[in-house]
Formats: C-alpha cells, structure tokens, sequence
DNA sequence: GGGCACTTGTTACACTCTATCACACAACTT
DNA sequence: AAGTTGTGTGATAGAGTGTAACAAGTGCCC
C-alpha cells in the first residue's frame, strides 16, 4: 500500500510559544514537529531495534537502507582519522535518518539510548517517489528540515561561545522535547557530556564546567546529570546570544 | 513549457581524480558538478542582476523566489545581533538559493561579485513539483547537496584548527572552480578575507596569518591577493586534516 | 596629475578563552 | 574489592582573538 505521508504534531509544539524576545523563530524550524512525517505505510517497511552505542550504519556502507526513528535518538556523526569526532545531528522519534543521494553513506548513525526505527529500502523509497510526488516532496521538506538544523547549528560553533553554545543546545533541545513540570519546563538528556561536546565542538571538560556555571547561576538545576530544569527560559535565552551593546 | 531538468557536468569535474590519499571522496559531493542542475526550462522563470554586495533576499524577507546561480558568487549567512556573522554556504554557477520549506527566508543572501540569477516563483515551483515527481526529486537532490556541503562545514569549523580549515576551504574551492594553468592548479577567490573568516568561523587576521603561513609553507602562491596557486595539492590535503599519530 | 577618503590586507603584541593534563568521585559491573 | 564508565574540578599552556598600526590599492574630486 502506498498512500500519503501523514504529517503529525507533536506534544512539544505547544511550548514554542514560549515568549523569548530573542529571536526564537529562527530556531523553531528546526525544533519543530514539521521535522515529522510517517513511513509506516509505505510498502515494504520493516521495524528495527537498536541497543545503546548500537550502529545503525557506518560511513561507506551502502546507502541500503532509510531510517525513520520512532523511539529513541540516534547521533549522526563523522569521524577525522586522528579521533576527533563530530556529530551533526541528534535524531529524535520522527526524524529520518539516512536521506541523501550517495551511492554510500558519509556519516555513521549509533544509537545513543535503545532504538526503534523504521526500515525502507532506500532504491525501493527513491523508485516510489520518482513516481509519487507527495512523496518526493516529502523527502525534500525532510531535507530541508535537516539542512536548517545544520546550519543552525553552523552559527553556534561557528559564532558562539561555550556559554553560548551551551544555551543554544538547550534551547534546541527545549523546543524539540520539552515536557512541563509544574509549570517549568525539563529537558532530558539521553547524550552523554561527551557527545555535547562533540555536538557544539566543544571538550568535555568545557561542556561540564557550562553546565556548572549555568547551575550556579541558577538558570538550570540539573538531576542525575541527565534531567535539565530550565529555571529561567529567558536568561538562558539572553545567554545563548550575547547582546549587543551601543 | 515544463521540461525534465538537465544535469550538466562541469569542467572542474575532471580535476577530481587527483590522487590525493587523503579521504578526498569525502569532500567531493559538496565540489560535485552534480549540484547542478537547470531551471531555465520552467514556465515564468526570470533573469535578473544583481551589482557587488547587493541583496538578493534578507532573513526574514517572504520566500517569494527560488534562484539559480547562472554567472557569479553569492554568499548565504546569518547575523547574529551583535553584528558577527556566519556565513553558511558561497553559491556558484549551477547552485540553487533559497529553496527550502519556510514561509520566510532564515538566511540572507548577497552577491560577491557582479551576478547574473535565474528567478522563479517558490510558489509556481512547488505547485509543479507536486505534479511532477522529476522536479521533486530535482529539489531533493539540490537540498540533499547544501546538506553535505553544511555538515561538511561543519566537521570543519568543529574539529579543525585554524590552518587545516583554510586548508579544508582552499581544497573545497579547488575541486569545485579550479582550473589549470600549466598543469598547476589556481583557484580564485572572489570573496574577501572577511567573508573566508566569517565562513569558516576565524576572525580575518587569522585567515591573512594562515594564508601568509601556507605561503611561507610553498604550499600556495597568492598573486593580487585573490588568486591563489595550489603549488602542493597532497601536502595541502595532509595539512587540512591532522594524521593520527601512534 | 595630485591629493584625499575609503577599503582591504598584513603584521605585532597582549590577553582570553578553551584545550590539555591530572585527578577525585559516584554509580554500576564483574 | 577491583574494574569500568561517566562526571566534575583544578592547574597550566597554547591557539586564536582583539586591538592597533601600517601598507597598498581604488575611486573621486578639484
């Protein structure tokens, strides 16, 4: 069966409304559950697990296969030859994972917490879309969705600093996941410091001491390491961009 | 009329076989000729000029049009609010600008140098790809290429020190524009040092420092300040990526 | 043509932020 | 108890920045 890709909106939507003064729409896109779309109906899928530190495939395999994640989050990352790694991108439930036009892939995907994904041959995906144009349409907006997070994430380590790197992760990941408590919203983080730190081009040690000073500052309190409560959206929007001061 | 679109190969396509040992294939789908593709065959599409540092389109602006480059360089990027800058991509002949699934554009766009664009109307354009898969699958190609080119930037800006990302930019360029001259490559650089710095996240003393640092290396030539001469393209590609040592 | 303003690129030096190295500590496994 | 894995923190060093001065090129006006 071959029907329409349904779009879905997610709980998180609802925070975005949030009033940053600080020009949160650039960041939204990428937050958003636009992000989402739904293989599940296409021919063929199948569903795959994946434990923590799993791969779901390397730089130079193949591109048999294109992912959708429905539960867990994936890094996406590529590595130097001298061990330096960069992950440029976490994937959360509704994201796909895999899309391009290589013939091989050139960034390796390893699961960070146990995942479900989707699972469609990627010949199979293009030969239905070069036929179906809500299709094809649908791996473009995919795309378009990844690229905006690209290079949103380009200003931050291009511009930023760690402070504000930090800040802007933390954004990211609020409008993207967010869950209230009580009114204050709380950001988990399945990644570890590690791989923040690959993520903003930062070290581990810097993501860490961040994430104290924010602590200290009293704009997050932080449980297990893991759950960020985000004290003061705000100022820690003001933090992720510095003002300009004349 | 409404035609398929046509790729064309692109003469600096045969400078790609270089032997460098350098994961070289890595770099290659961003300087690929296959980023090109070809709108003038669409209905309504438009020529228009536009001089040195003149706007195509401002962040924020409504996403009226798509353009391809036909003749020029025009730089994508995004400002921060106190005036630092990342520019995010430098459009060549062949590449696409603007495409994307936003309402408004998050991106600005300004010519480097004198450029001449092929414009068509987003809206037009989407309301044929939703008739004709070929021009979908068209526009994901062309997005799935800005995001190689993204996160290759980013891999670079992340990970790498100050001289292997001019090393990194300089390869980029090459494989993208280079043209030969008496079998030594030479490759121009129609933006200036400011722009270099604010693509690849380094203030513009130290793009000039490591220019003049790879001068003193013979590893480039520079005349006029704008064309640089690849004397040792392997010895460049060693320097735009540390080796492992152990 | 000569002088002037303006832009762009280069170099020098002091300083800052982040990386590096080192180690302590907690939680979990074996 | 010993090992493993991940996090937090302190001390130090270094790469790159910020600020500045200067050189060279360009357009413009008188």
């Amino acid at each position: 069966m071959l029907n329409t890709l349904t779009v879905e909106r997610s709980p998180a939507a609802d925070h975005q409304s949030l009033d940053c003064h600080i020009r949160q729409t650039r960041t939204v896109p990428i937050a958003s559950s636009e992000r989402k779309g739904n293989l599940s109906r296409l021919d063929r899928a199948s569903v795959r697990h994946f434990e923590s530190k799993e791969h779901i495939f390397c730089e130079g395999d193949p591109r048999a296969h294109v992912f959708q994640i429905e539960d867990g989050v994936v890094t996406i990352y590529q590595m130097l030859n001298d061990g330096r790694r960069q992950i440029v991108d976490f994937a959360y439930p509704g994201d796909f994972v895999g899309l391009g036009t290589t013939s091989e892939h050139v960034f390796s995907a390893e699961a960070t917490s146990p995942t479900r994904v989707l699972c469609v041959g990627a010949s199979a995906l293009e030969e239905t879309a070069r036929s179906d144009p809500r299709i094809a349409l649908q791996l473009y907006k995919a795309v378009s969705l990844e690229l905006s997070a690209a290079r949103a994430l380009l200003v931050a380590i291009g511009q930023r600093s760690a402070i504000e790197r930090v800040s802007t992760f933390l954004i990211m990941l609020h409008g993207r996941t967010a869950s209230a408590q009580g009114g204050v919203s709380v950001v988990h983080l399945p990644m570890r410091r590690a791989d923040i730190g690959d993520f903003l081009g930062l070290t581990i040690e810097t993501v860490s001491r961040t994430i104290t000073k924010l602590r200290l500052m009293r704009v997050i309190e932080v449980s297990h390491g893991t759950d960020v409560r985000i004290l003061n959206l705000q100022r820690l929007a003001g933090l992720s961009e510095r003002q300009a001061s004349h």
